[in-house]
DNA sequence: CAACAAGCGGACCGCGCGGTCAACTTGTTA
DNA sequence: TAACAAGTTGACCGCGCGGTCCGCTTGTTG
């Protein structure tokens, strides 16, 4: 398919600081960033953003995969730790910063179609879905919760927090503990509503 | 300032089906709907749009006045309810079940600069900071929680649930249920992060 | 160093948006 | 019912977007 012979040097370097800039750019003033501006703060021509990527969707696959692919390292790594409690925390915790700024929850907004993009998120809500398991079997997540439903949630401390763009941008902290306490079974109350399946 | 002539029959009638199409349409697609597809879908012409709010963000700011003034009025009904915990959750469910479609959560997105939005926003900080306190002082929400989380955690249900559009539609319940779980004293664990103050 | 392909840039295109306007229609009122 | 103001309409405008393209530049390679 995509043939691999080696970039040009600055074509390379070219192509990197469009993906650092437009990371940047999407998780500082959302999606809706247009590709001149990237093209502008990447010190290149519009032109060729496009010979790099053949879209702009592409160009959002790009770095969305970069993420997923990220988080699910960190997700695999902890899925071997001694407490499976503190393991999910601390995995909702890097997801968390991760997007810390704006939305950057594109993970299932744009992006879709390709496959690849479609096989890591898979994968990444079935490395949830084991943590929560092994959480849940460690008596530290409610026995009504499922994956599904943390991967969800995963999302929320961000979104919380971006209608207070002043704030401190830790402030997600408070939220995702908010969260995570709702996730523990000490004093949870049965939840209506059967949990989502896709 | 507004002068209050009568409108003529037929403007009203317009001036009320634009208003509840665009609620609609902004609810079920978001605000990216265009003028024109609203005028299409309430029958009218794009002119007329503009005749009766000045601008997109005119019409997009009445309706949130209105969405605003509605769960004033049923929260402060609320503070006199016998069961402030069971209050608070019905205050939140009012809340969530009224913007359930999409996002309609421009509570502090667009509509801002107008001063009877504002007002009508700030009415609606204190009455959730009055429900907070009530609850709180009646052992039903842990001690370290403010209004102001609250306020902000209120919209995390329906972002949560949007991320599914073919999920049952009310399966913001379930996330507002383990949400409110969090905001319980029962197991709370201590907050990082202190609590925001706008 | 010569020569070529790979890479680059920015003028350009079509589109859909929010918003305007002048000609036309219609509810209202005496 | 006559006549006017209030209301309506859709063609039109300017703008910024994603995306294209071709002439120019530049890294690479024998």
């Amino acid at each position: 398919m995509t043939d691999h012979r080696p970039l040009r040097a600055d074509a390379a370097r070219n192509r990197k600081a469009l993906l650092a800039v437009a990371a940047d750019e999407f998780a500082e003033r959302g999606l809706e960033t247009s590709v001149a501006d990237i093209a502008r703060r990447a010190g290149v021509g519009k032109g060729t953003v496009f010979r790099h990527f053949a879209s702009k969707d592409e160009l959002i696959a790009e770095i969305v995969l970069d993420r997923i692919t990220e988080l699910n390292a960190v997700g695999e790594r902890l899925l071997a730790a001694a407490d499976p409690g503190a393991a999910l925390l601390e995995f909702l915790t890097v997801a968390a910063r991760q997007r810390q700024q704006r939305d950057l929850s594109f993970l299932q907004e744009a992006g879709e179609l390709r496959a690849d993009v479609v096989d890591c998120r898979t994968r990444l809500y079935e490395i949830v879905a084991a943590l929560v398991d092994r959480a849940r079997a460690h008596g530290a997540v409610r026995d009504d919760v499922t994956g599904t439903d943390v991967v969800l949630l995963m999302c929320a401390p961000n979104h919380v927090t971006s209608y207070l763009p002043d704030a401190s941008p830790d402030l997600w902290q408070r939220y995702l503990a908010i969260i995570f306490d709702g996730l523990r079974p000490a004093g949870a109350h049965p939840l209506p509503q059967p949990p989502p399946t896709p």
